[in-house]
DNA sequence: AATGGTATGATACGGTGGTTTGAAACGGAC
DNA sequence: GTCCGTTTCAAACCACCGTATCATACCATT
């Protein structure tokens, strides 16, 4: 299939349209006659440009984690492997912020919807965009705990330090909710949290790597006393 | 309606049925049929016993809620205002069981599904299920970090906390999928997470509350030095 | 101008989902 | 037994969704 300029412009309007619905309803909610509507193209345009709706999905999928690229290198252990707390520091605020920033991170958004329902797309997102993110995270963790990779306590930490970040993926309608009770300190936050202010988020990322760097740093205590 | 007990039977079956589908697919994957026939019920049950799919969806988030009743009372800051740190330990620590935990504490598999497709029922499920629990644990932080419960990093403390309980349950999926690439000795830990054994959910929680207080002691160590 | 691959368009098809209907079966009251 | 409110049942209804169809419009090439 050649593509004419004309061809490209509807293709990928239905790639951008449909990555907004596919993160707003996810997979199953979102409808082929709303996406086509919002892009202006006809109800045959999926089908005849992707082949179907799961195509489309994946095609979705696939723009979104072309377009996850870090502006900034992932901090590895292999960087400085003589100060693995720094490291570790580094890769907790690296990640905290790729996880909670907006620009161009529409892959956490699908990630957390194919957590609820996965779809046949679930095994190799999640491969291509989180393990190697994830190994790296565990190898520091290793590193500062002072034992081997598959040490209990690793996974336990990286769950931790994974979680807290994920939340605020999570949480998000039960903080708009929230702006009702909140004092105006406190809406000014959210207000920001929800337009991505990235000042915030740093910010955000901060909170996590401290908090995080003090709890794996007191399970290396507890298990230098045993 | 007077219920005869023969009615009373069907309808807590499908009240039983109902819980169990909506947890597994959510409100709007789960069907009636398959309720209904799962339930042993005929097709139009449901809209005699309770008026609707919504309907009955809000009896089964009511009717988790009613069953969520805690075991042990939560601990709170008024039982030992003079150690706030052990009241802190202990409530995270009941806190993290009563969110991991099987036993009746379907109420947070259906928190989860609400948190990414909220329904009309949303609100009301969130003020009565979470919102006393949450602001036990904002007074604890709030006095162990000795400042008042609007300080941003009292939110931030429970955010941590509460993401790190709320990643058990969604990345089930992931755990499931992960066992491939683990080893003996993690693939038991794997299995005894996905069947709810007790005393990994205790360890869970006593390794998010030793984390938690760490990084919680941490911070107020960070207030205090400014 | 004619042509042929490409793109768009309106419409219909099969399937599925929640809901409705009206009749039949039950079960106590008289 | 007869009545009447309650409950069950099979079947149908209606709206919606993803897909398939086929005709039409486009447009570079000849």
């Amino acid at each position: 299939m050649i593509l004419t300029e004309k061809s490209k412009t509807t293709r990928q309007k239905l790639l951008a349209v449909a990555t907004e619905v596919f993160v707003k309803k996810g997979f199953h909610a979102a409808g082929i006659r709303e996406i086509c509507t919002a892009a202006g193209a006809n109800l045959a345009a999926v089908n005849y440009h992707f082949g179907g709706k799961m195509e489309l999905y994946k095609a979705v999928l696939s723009h979104a984690f072309e377009n996850a690229k870090p502006p900034r290198p992932m901090p590895t252990l292999a960087d400085d492997p003589s100060h693995p707390q720094e490291q570790l520091r580094a890769w907790i605020v690296w990640n905290a912020e790729r996880m909670l920033g907006a620009r161009g991170h529409t892959v956490y958004e699908l990630i957390v919807r194919e957590l609820q329902d996965p779809t046949p797309a679930f095994d190799d997102l999640l491969e291509r965009s989180m393990q190697p993110i994830y190994a790296a995270g565990e190898a520091l963790v290793a590193a500062v705990l002072g034992v081997s990779r598959d040490h209990p306590f690793v996974q336990l930490c990286c769950t931790s330090v994974f979680g807290q970040c994920l939340i605020y993926r999570y949480s998000r309608p039960i903080i708009e909710r929230y702006q009702r009770h909140a004092s105006q300190q406190q809406l000014n936050m959210i207000q920001s949290f929800l337009h991505h202010d990235p000042a915030l988020i740093s910010g955000l990322a901060e909170h996590i790597a401290n908090f995080s760097l003090a709890g794996i740093t007191a399970q290396a205590k507890r298990i230098g006393k045993n």
